[in-house]
RNA sequence: GGCGGCGUACCCAAGUGGCAAGGGAGCAGUCUGCAAAACUGCGAUUCAGCGGUUCGAGUCCGCUCGCCGCCUCCA
């Protein structure tokens, strides 16, 4: 079977063909960086990990480039209100999205360009744009004439005539046009600013992302990404902007855009006061269930983030480190058993059909808990019978689990690290929980179950849960 | 007003022409001193509603209702 995408811009999945056999060149917008990132930067964050980690997986080599945007209004308002320079800002927060990232497990991308650091490019671009018609200086700034671009509005299928009838666009007396946008605009004293022909000025918001993009992936590339709300005007423009300066298109051949997260059923927005910074997730969430959570729905789907939802996803992790931990103690031999994927190649078939459809990540989270299943399904009858039968489909469990987690970026820890893990985060230490439960063991030898009982409850409200097991008694965190 | 999306069990959610995945919650059972975990069983004769195409539709087409996003900075 083939990989197929969702491309926004023809609205149907497609087969994707790469522009060079077997290379990808994917860019993904980045973060503004000029405030802690929410759990919506996550999502896009970790949706286009794995696509990414998948790409790789299926043999491509890619070249993935995300920017981070380190210079516009609202980093310079921000900085203003602080009273620190923009720069200082936005390395501040840079640190802080890396930190999220890597506590989230996103795998670096190729290149991380900073708009500040592709001025140069900018430039460029803004120079041949002018040389080509398409755009006009005007004072200091330079913009860009939408009604020159013939194609303009074929990504988020708009009218240039009906955008202008109910434009809600700031008319700018510089501008010949409403429609049009700045690529080039004067600084004013104490903003950040560089020399360009039109004068000390900035990029404007959508040049940065094309000419990163050009300047480290090339004039097209195969798949950009972004979040659904870039459609327009971002992508929109940056169409606009280099199918216009370089001559050559498809600029991207496909765009994909991933859904938004709610919060309790709500948008994000500042005025409601919900924005869910990452870190503030990672709080109240282990790294992993947050990023099980982002994968159970198709990406392309709005998700709705509740308490209700996290804590579930936190149950299914432990279900799973549980079910593998499990394995490793009762069936130990099957450690040994070198899995031969190319003999049973079929095995992961499902898994592979799925990711290539589109990147169905909710569907392979769907079968590697039906193989959860099995595999206790397996241990529980050997228990009942005393004849492990099942040795092949136990391997295979786990090898489906370790293929998996190569491009999903979950599931991949030893069991014993994840409760050790959860261990080292409880309200109470470990060294009063054993010796809570070797005090209750004794009083369990002695038939005392009213005290050991008392004991259990004891710990329960710490939100300890006890579990007596045939090697003893283990300990684990409540949700 | 324009463009786009969604509506599958108590909740979340996959499934886009061939017997309705999976997770969580619930109830009952096995196991357990009691629990927990795990397993077993129960739970949508049905996929918002109505029509149409088809041997066959959650899946395609049309209409209706409801929800949401974008059109302004936003992942």
């Amino acid at each position: 079977m083939t990989l197929k995408i969702y491309n926004s811009l023809t609205r149907k999945k497609e087969e994707f063909i790469p522009n060079k056999p077997g290379e990808a060149l994917i860019y993904v917008c980045g973060p503004t960086v000029y405030a802690l990132s929410h759990i919506g930067h996550a999502r896009s964050a970790v949706a286009f990990d794995v696509i990414y980690k998948y790409l790789k997986y299926r043999g491509f080599r890619v070249t993935y480039a995300r920017n981070y945007t380190d210079v516009d209004d609202k980093i310079i308002n921000r900085a203003n209100e602080e009273g620190v320079s923009s720069d200082e800002l936005a390395l501040r927060y840079i640190k802080a999205f890396d930190e999220d990232m890597a506590a989230l497990g996103v795998e670096l991308p190729t290149h991380r360009p900073k708009a500040t650091e592709t001025i140069e490019k900018i430039i460029e671009v803004t120079k041949s744009l002018i040389g080509r018609g398409f755009a006009y200086a005007a004072g200091g700034d330079v913009f860009f004439s939408v009604r020159k671009f013939g194609e303009y509005g074929k990504l988020s299928g708009k009218n240039i005539d009906e955008l202008e009838a109910g434009s809600r666009v700031d008319v700018n007396e510089a501008k010949n046009d409403p429609l049009d946008f700045a690529l080039w605009k004067a600084s004013k004293p104490g903003e950040p600013q560089w020399a360009s022909p039109w004068g000390q000025g900035r990029p404007g918001w959508h040049i940065e992302c094309s000419a990163m993009c050009m300047q480290w992936l090339g004039d097209t590339i195969d798949i950009h990404g972004g979040g659904k709300d870039l459609m327009f005007p971002h992508h929109e423009n940056e169409i606009a902007q280099s199918e216009a300066a370089t001559g050559r298109h498809p600029y991207v051949k496909y765009w994909m855009h991933n859904g938004f997260v709610n919060i309790e059923k709500e948008k994000m927005s500042k005025s409601l006061g919900n924005i869910l910074n990452i870190r503030d997730a990672l709080k109240e969430n282990s790294a992993e269930a947050v990023r099980l959570f982002l994968l159970s729905s198709h990406y392309r789907s709005p998700i709705d983030y509740t308490t209700e939802s996290l804590r579930e996803n936190e149950a299914a992790v432990e279900r799973f480190y549980k079910t593998i931990q499990r394995i490793g103690d009762e069936w130990p031999e099957v450690k040994g058993i070198d899995y031969c994927v190319q003999c049973n190649e079929d095995g992961f078939k499902p898994m592979i059909d799925a990711m290539d459809d589109d990147f169905n990540t909710a569907e392979v989270i769907g079968i590697l808990f039906r193989e959860i299943t099995k595999a206790n399904r397996i241990m529980d009858a050997a228990k009942s019978s005393g004849k492990k039968d099942g040795l092949i489909e136990l391997s295979h469990a786990l090898a489906f689990f370790q293929e998996a987690s190569k491009f999903l970026g979950i599931f991949a820890k030893r069991p014993e690290d994840y409760f050790a893990e959860k261990r080292a985060h409880a309200g109470i230490p470990a060294e009063e929980v054993e010796k809570l439960i070797i005090e209750r063991n004794a009083a369990r030898k002695a038939k005392d179950f009213k005290k050991a009982d008392e004991i259990r409850k004891e710990l329960l409200e710490k939100g300890i849960i006890l579990e007596d097991m045939p090697k003893g008694t283990v300990w684990t965190v409540k949700g």
